[in-house]
DNA sequence: AAGGTAAGCAAGTAGGTACTTGCATACGCA
DNA sequence: TGCGTATGCAAGTACCTACTTGCTTACCTT
């Protein structure tokens, strides 16, 4: 059964391309170099194929994690936002048309949201741990705060390749954003923990 | 010659549920009231009556503006960002759409980008003009800062729908953007100007 | 009253769509 | 040697797609 993992890849870059209703069967299997009728007899129908796509993209997603107690700041967000555009750059074809396929097709909705989800939570827990080492201001608004910092991340990814003259030069971004989001949460003159006062500075 | 109209105002309905490639012409031609072969008299393909949905809704938009000089700026910002926010969130099906589709239809492009050009220069100017007032922090990253500002409201508009708890409730969102911005920017403390200096009201 | 114009209707063209069926072929395992 | 399983191939089903053609009806203007 190698078939299966082929059809998958294949059905993804299609898909990718041309969204659901773009991604016939036919196309499918000339990319996979499969016979058509192989994907029904593996899938059952184009649907459950599609679905299948989904879920296995789904998994082989590796999102990078924070550590749980902030120590130098700007390095380690810098380094969690470079991997987390790259691994949402390769996803943007595939969040684009679920994205705007979500209504007519439901279960495509799962994995449009989840690693939103897991981002903000992941941030809000760093930015959370920061207060409690008194190097972010207590009085901010967190949710809004990661609300925005996220969705410059998710709005770098997806509109990039449409305005690239209006962000920040690739390379430049995470730093750009972490900096900026810092000084929203009111951290952006907090240095690295100095090693001699280990719970707060 | 009623009839256009009402063809492209069913198209954009039908155009926003399912796609191009979901909008037939058939179901267009139904939605409008219409007979098939009229909606290709009067407009030659699916294709060009799909470009003059677009250019319609284009010129349809009326985008709020800035004041040139800002005096109260929460005020200002707020009420900006609240028509903002809710012209927006009528285009969204569309946004979505073609955004999806720019690769395969990139006449679509201008569609998808002119509206984020447009909000983008003009809270630049509205911030420069703050810190030409004295009111806003010089050494920010002002394209980031805007970057990051005009991101959170597409992607409030975009994500809401299917994320609805992972943002600041529907009324209070323009305030706590705004609020993360100008502390972003350095204006968080920035009062209305004074009366007695009539030079800049 | 005459002529032009917008529209409807019925039918047809040429091709694409998901999906099925029946049969032939190859490979691995007992 | 024989059998199950995976796959290919050719053909077919029933339906949808954009788009066209020829003809008829209604209205508006001169």
């Amino acid at each position: 059964m190698v078939s299966r993992e082929r059809i998958i890849e294949a059905a993804a870059r299609v898909y990718s391309k041309h969204g659901f209703r773009g991604a016939t069967t036919r196309l499918i299997a000339i990319e996979a170099g499969v016979n058509e009728v192989t994907l029904f007899r593996t899938f059952g129908s184009k649907g459950a194929l599609l679905e299948a796509v989904l879920t296995e993209k789904d998994s082989q997603l590796d999102w990078p994690s924070l550590p749980l107690e902030p120590d130098d700041v700007e390095a380690e967000l810098v380094a969690w936002v470079t991997d987390a555009l790259s691994a949402l750059r390769v996803l943007r074809p595939l969040l684009a048309h679920t994205t705007s396929e979500v209504e007519e097709r439901p279960e495509a909705a799962k994995f449009a949201c989840e690693g939103r989800h897991f981002a903000h939570d992941q941030v809000s827990a760093w930015v959370t741990a920061l207060q409690h080492q008194g190097r972010a201001d207590r009085n901010i608004d967190l949710r809004t705060s990661v609300v925005m910092f996220v969705s410059a991340m998710m709005g770098d990814v997806m509109g990039r390749p449409m305005i690239p003259d209006a962000y920040p030069p690739l390379e430049d971004a995470p730093t750009a954003y972490v900096r900026c989001f810092l000084r929203m949460i009111g951290a952006h003159d907090a240095a690295k923990l100095n090693t001699s006062h280990p719970a707060h500075r």
